[in-house]
DNA sequence: TATTGTCGTGCAAACGTTTGCATGCAAGAG
DNA sequence: CTCTTGCATGCAAACGTTTGCACGACAATA
């Protein structure tokens, strides 16, 4: 392990100024290409790598985002986290990521400690209070994810358009004891399915029935699957794939067959083709959320930003065999 | 967002020298506690927070580790992630994620990206090669999960004993036709696998039967189902659990009943009881895997560190449902 | 030829800490 | 009463960059 070598070495191993290192790394268009090719050389050959910390020290940008969420495990982050990280790439920014296991405490906590060693934080399915979040917000760049708060910049996944077509198939194919499970009290997404669950079904002259699934995991489902049986509906929707499945499971074990005896359709398409019968869910654009995410917290902070974005994009229904 | 406040402005409102103050957040055991607590309150008072960069740039230690892993959306990882930030955050360290998407040439270059601002590096299932692992390990603090190279510090999470078991098992059961169905060509845990269950079953006098699903996902295990099932195999040891999944969903698609026509056995332990019978898998203590990498990593670099430590921990077997 | 402009580079002052050394002071030892 | 010791704090030099300003050379314009 070698000591790193600095950019005064490399200065003077070709006679020229540190300065002029320092622009043909930061901005070679000022140089001769002449001289930024001799600077590349040397460094290159004693291995010299720009010291990050330096750098943003003097600049102020630390060259990294903080992704923070409620639940690594839960199969709708990974592809986020993999996404925003791409993302993030192309800007030159690593990702930390933060898992505050549904715990609000830690969520605050996770994101002070971030905070400042951070150029900007990425926050899904936040479970903090609106105000505090304006508060975050206002100390430094933020999006949300899932979470719409007036005032910070938010992409928001819906699915209200995908859940309507899905419940207007139910209703044509003839179910009118429709059930609804939803996840997380405080997770801006159940609030919002719940809610479009509820008028749309109004709107059909139908009468929702609502459970919940207390932590949106899989045990928690299996649990209240046999109220919502109970209930006698017909099809029910869940708050998302791991609901989706937990209740199947839970049908089934009382001898209820999927889709004959009750449709189920699932949210976020995590879990595709993986159950049996696959499942009909709400597939999302994972990969244009975590994107947008990216460049509106690029865009933040610079002059003449908006602090009021709010980007919208729609989920598709994908219908397969949980529902007929 | 006001500008930031530094050490010397806090100095300054209780007149005391900047290092003074520094040593209050770095070291108080120097100071008079009374000092300590007026620094303290001062401090509190403008909302002072210690630069990061700036301490990392004369320390030499930046606070942070990266955790590098093929593919955070196999279920495996994202419990890694998690345990791993947990224990990172008792060092006060922040926890870098790269996902390499299962690529190489991605892998090392994430590594080289990552190295310079980190203080260590965690690298799980890596596809890299010996030489090229022990390279990385010679520049930085390396430990590696889930591959054994010699003189690089590494915590294996073997299965051979619980596989071992769960084989006499199916053995005395009555099994004779046993299969693997291997995942991941350069994985070290299946090579791992794959052999112990080589030499386990010679040990019983059965001959193995190998196949493979190429990427170890749901997908290839579903296609690879049908093969494992015409080759007669009345048992079948899964390289991990969503490969196991994937030949649950293929048998029961050709009307193959598990247990009672073909018995599974997953690995890892990540679906649980959420496939339909409950998996029967190998359990693995991940919590205590990524504890020993960080500590390990905190205490490579130090003088007298041994560069050849291994750490070797047992995977447990669970019987559920889809043995017999 | 004198004047202005442009281009490429160097100089030196930051950025916000940590830390070895020096200093002053009080208390204990002789 | 002097000398030593140790403790609490201050001073100033790093750490490795970036960047505004200045400078010289040369080309273009007048």
């Amino acid at each position: 392990m070698k000591t790193k070598s600095t950019i005064v070495q490399v200065a003077k191993r070709i006679g020229v100024a540190p300065s002029t290192v320092s622009r043909a790394f930061t901005d070679p268009g000022k140089l001769k290409p002449e001289t930024v090719q001799r600077v590349m050389d040397a460094a290159a050959e004693i291995g010299y790598v720009p010291n990050h910390h330096a750098r943003a020290l003097i600049t102020g940008r630390s060259g990294a985002i903080g992704l923070v969420l409620p639940d690594v495990a839960n199969p709708f982050f990974p592809p986020l986290i993999r996404y925003a990280q791409l993302a993030a790439e192309d800007y030159g920014l690593a990702v930390f990521v933060a898992d505050t296991a549904e715990d609000t405490k830690r969520e605050l906590q996770m994101i002070e400690r971030l905070s400042p060693q951070v150029e900007g934080l990425i926050i899904a399915s936040s479970r903090l209070s609106d105000r505090v979040l304006q508060t975050i917000a206002e100390r430094q760049p933020t999006v949300l994810i899932n979470r719409d708060v007036a005032g910070v910049p938010r992409v928001l996944i819906s699915t209200s358009k995908a859940l309507e077509e899905g419940l207007r198939h139910l209703v044509e194919a003839g179910h009118t004891r429709i059930a609804y499970v939803g996840g997380p009290a405080r997770s801006w997404s159940d609030a919002q399915r719940h809610g479009c669950v509820q008028s749309t079904l109004e709107r059909f002259g139908l009468e929702p029935h609502f459970f919940r699934a207390k932590s949106g995991n899989y045990a928690d489902a299996l649990e209240v699957s046999g109220e919502v049986e109970a209930a006698g509906a017909t099809a029910v929707i869940a708050f998302d794939d791991v609901v989706a499945h937990g209740l199947m499971s839970g049908f089934r074990a009382h001898g209820l067959r999927v889709p004959e005896d009750i449709n189920v359709l699932g949210c976020d398409d995590t879990l595709a083709i993986t159950t049996h019968p696959p499942l009909s869910s709400i597939s999302l654009d994972l990969a244009s959320a975590a994107r947008s995410a990216v460049t509106i917290l690029r865009s933040a902070g610079r002059p003449g930003a908006s602090s009021d974005q709010r980007f919208e994009l729609e989920g598709s229904l994908v219908l397969r065999g949980t529902t007929n």
